[in-house]
DNA sequence: ATCTCTGCAAATGTTTTGCATCAGC
DNA sequence: GCTGATGCAAAACATTTGCAGAGAT
C-alpha cells in the first residue's frame, strides 16, 4: 500500500517556499521562508518533508561540489547550474544559454550523461 | 614568509597513502591506511595534514556532487572529470579530450569559472 | 631553544532520531 | 480513535579548534 501524506500547513508552506523561489533552495533557507507562514516551524520538519517530497518525486536534489545539498522544483532540473559565489545561490541556465558544446569522449570514457557548474556573480538590478 | 613544514612519522605515512593507493581517498580512508604505519594518528591530525598538503599544492582536491570530498595526488590540473558510475572511481580529462565549447552568458550571469563532470562508465580492458 | 605538530577533548555545524503531543483523516 | 506529523531536545556524524606537551629543526 503506497503510504499516505497527510496535508499540513508545514508541508504546504514548505511546498510554497519552492513554489515560489523557483531556483535551489536549501533546508535553512526554506526554514527561514516557510517559517514567516509558520511562525514555530522546527528545522527537523523542513528535514523530514524535504525527503519525502524527494521519494515522492515531488523535488529534486540539487548538488554542487563542496556544498551542502539544495532541493528544487523536479521540472526546473536542468544539468547546466550557476552558482553565485557572492550569494551562494544557485540558478538553472537554460541549454540556449549555455550553447555547450562536447567532442565525444575517447576509449575507455563512456559518458552517459554531464553537468556543467558555472561559478562567478549573478548581477543583481 | 612561506610556512614551513615539518617532516613528521604523521604526515609521511597521510602522504604514503596517497602514493600507494593513486586514487582519490577520504579523511576517514586515509586514517584506516595511515594507522597501519602510526597506531595512534588521530583524525584531526589527517584533517590537519591533507588541509596543509592541498595548500602546498602536494594534494588537490576532487569534489564529485552528492559525495563527500576526496584527495588525491595532483594530475594535470583540469576543470574535466569523469566520474565512473560502476567502480565509484574519478578520472580526469584533458581538454583535448573534452574538446568543450560554450556560448558567453547572458546577463545577469557573469561567470569567471567552470566545471564539467561526466557519468558513466569507465571501460576496462 | 624555538616553534611546529600531535593527540585529545571540546566545540561547531549539519542532519537524524526519540518521544510526548497534536492534528488530519 | 487511529495513526501520521510536529516541535523540541538529544543524538549522530563530520569537521574544526584550543591547548598542553612532544618532537623536528
Amino acid at each position: 500500500m503506497p503510504k499516505l501524506l497527510r496535508d499540513t500547513k508545514q508541508r504546504n508552506a514548505i511546498k510554497r517556499a519552492f513554489f515560489e523561489y523557483r531556483r535551489p533552495l536549501g533546508p535553512k533557507e526554506v526554514l527561514t521562508i516557510a517559517s514567516e507562514e509558520v511562525p514555530n516551524l522546527g528545522i527537523a520538519t523542513v528535514y523530514r518533508n524535504i525527503k519525502a517530497l524527494v521519494e515522492e518525486g515531488e523535488l529534486v536534489t540539487i548538488e554542487i561540489p563542496g556544498q551542502p545539498p539544495r532541493y528544487s522544483m523536479p521540472r526546473e532540473k536542468s544539468p547546466y547550474l550557476f552558482y553565485c559565489q557572492k550569494s551562494d545561490r544557485v540558478f538553472f541556465l537554460d541549454e540556449e544559454q549555455v550553447n555547450p558544446s562536447f567532442g565525444e569522449l575517447p576509449f575507455p570514457f563512456r559518458a552517459k550523461s554531464h553537468e556543467v557548474i558555472f561559478y562567478g556573480e549573478y548581477q543583481e538590478g
